[in-house]
DNA sequence: TGTACATCAGTGAACGCGCGTTCACTGATGTAC
DNA sequence: TGTACATCAGTGAACGCGCGTTCACTGATGTAC
């Protein structure tokens, strides 16, 4: 049975939590302990009952960010029948850009310029993968269906080792190519989302969802995918 | 004829300009003008007899950046032959990543998260156009030779329109085509080195010089290049 | 059930530091006659 | 060529503000007997 305090503690925690990402949204990443600690109206030192210090809170932000692009990925992904590929495709690429206008701060928390002085734990890394990894997996099973068959030349061999690697050693070479444009897609995707957070797309395109459906179905005609 | 105390004015200037880029490599975009002074031996309030505030210098940097990229891929672009349209793009191509990895500071005050309360003045978007006209440049040339023909399936109207209005006019519709997918291929440059410089691509590829040439190649063939 | 004690949350003052910007000033360098 | 004056670079103190973090402390909440 959780305690009363223990409740009340999670609470405090995501009432941190929380503030710190207004903050984010309003003022970049230059978090302040105290102007969090002024807005909920305790003192500064309060901050210290639950994180250890800034780099502390700025964890558990990325940890939090990685985990909520990771659900979202992961939910996307999941409400597409298991064999529609470019299906499965379109929504974890549409998820990934949507949580990205919703969240632009938090996007850029983990896309962007890395926060200076700041080095990222191990305990980052996991929810840092899962975004992709749902990705992955969706090529793994269009390749196991044989529906993919990238239209890209083939990497050359020091790349198609790394692939393989991330594919597992019994990968064929076909799936060594799928993989390669995949990889080439992913980076198109992140791209195209922080160029539109970032403004650079201004004075080029007006039609942002219009060009984005478009470039996600280049992306699946380049793997082959209807 | 420019008098001794202009040119040492220019110098000074010059000398601000390197101190701040130096403190953006060790510390990100939290320039401190008191720190600048410091380093150069002189009172911080001396920094204002040469910019009216941190935000001006700011612009100055980030200025200064836009234009040290266009002029790296302006010249790479011309060391190339004149009709060897793959050559040009593998050229501005790998002078962009060149220069975003012998400076990725100032690769990151441009292309990276915008700095919080700073608004760039309208004195940035020359400069910030230089490097995307030389490859658009290199693309109407290709499209006058009758040299491409992209690979990529045609936008849909709405898209097709706004980059009607990039080339111009009078631009045919396979002239679109590749300019969407020249687009594209731009996007994934940028997404590819924002990736390489932010480590995302660590445990994953190695031979980051044999992955990038290899998506390079692959943006020529998809323009239907050589 | 009641009491003694331990744990915990939150306070407020303080330390030691940083910052951008202003201002009155001193000297040196340039300009006009 | 020499002199009077204006311009400019740089100083150092000050204003008013911010920050992360520590520390001894007060009360309240939980736990053990």
């Amino acid at each position: 049975m959780v305690g009363v305090r223990a409740r009340v503690r999670a609470e405090m925690i995501e009432e941190i939590k929380a503030g710190a990402r207004a903050q984010l949204a309003s003022d970049g990443a230059n978090l302040s302990l105290r102007a969090i600690a002024r807005d909920m109206g305790m003192a500064s030192s309060a901050i210290y009952r639950y994180f250890a210090s800034r780099d502390e809170l700025l964890t558990a932000l990325i940890i939090d960010a990685y985990n909520a692009l990771g659900d979202a990925v992961e939910k996307a992904d999941a409400a597409i029948g298991r064999t529609d590929f470019g299906g499965r495709w379109r929504a974890i690429a549409s998820a990934v850009r949507d949580w990205a206008r919703a969240k632009p701060s938090e996007y850029l928390l983990i896309y962007g310029t890395p926060v200076p002085g700041y080095q990222a734990p191990q305990d980052t890394i996991g929810p840092a993968a899962r975004a992709v990894f749902t990705f992955i997996a969706v090529m793994q099973d269009a390749i196991a269906a044989g529906a993919v068959k990238s239209l890209d030349q083939s990497p050359p061999d020091s790349v198609a080792e790394d692939l393989r690697r991330s594919l597992g050693a019994g990968a064929s070479p076909e799936a060594v190519d799928v993989f390669a444009t995949g990889v080439s897609i992913w980076l198109q995707l992140f791209g195209h989302i922080s160029f539109e957070l970032t403004g650079q797309l201004h004075n080029t395109i007006s039609d942002y969802d219009a060009f984005f459906a478009y470039e996600i179905a280049k992306g699946a005609q380049r793997l082959g995918l209807a």
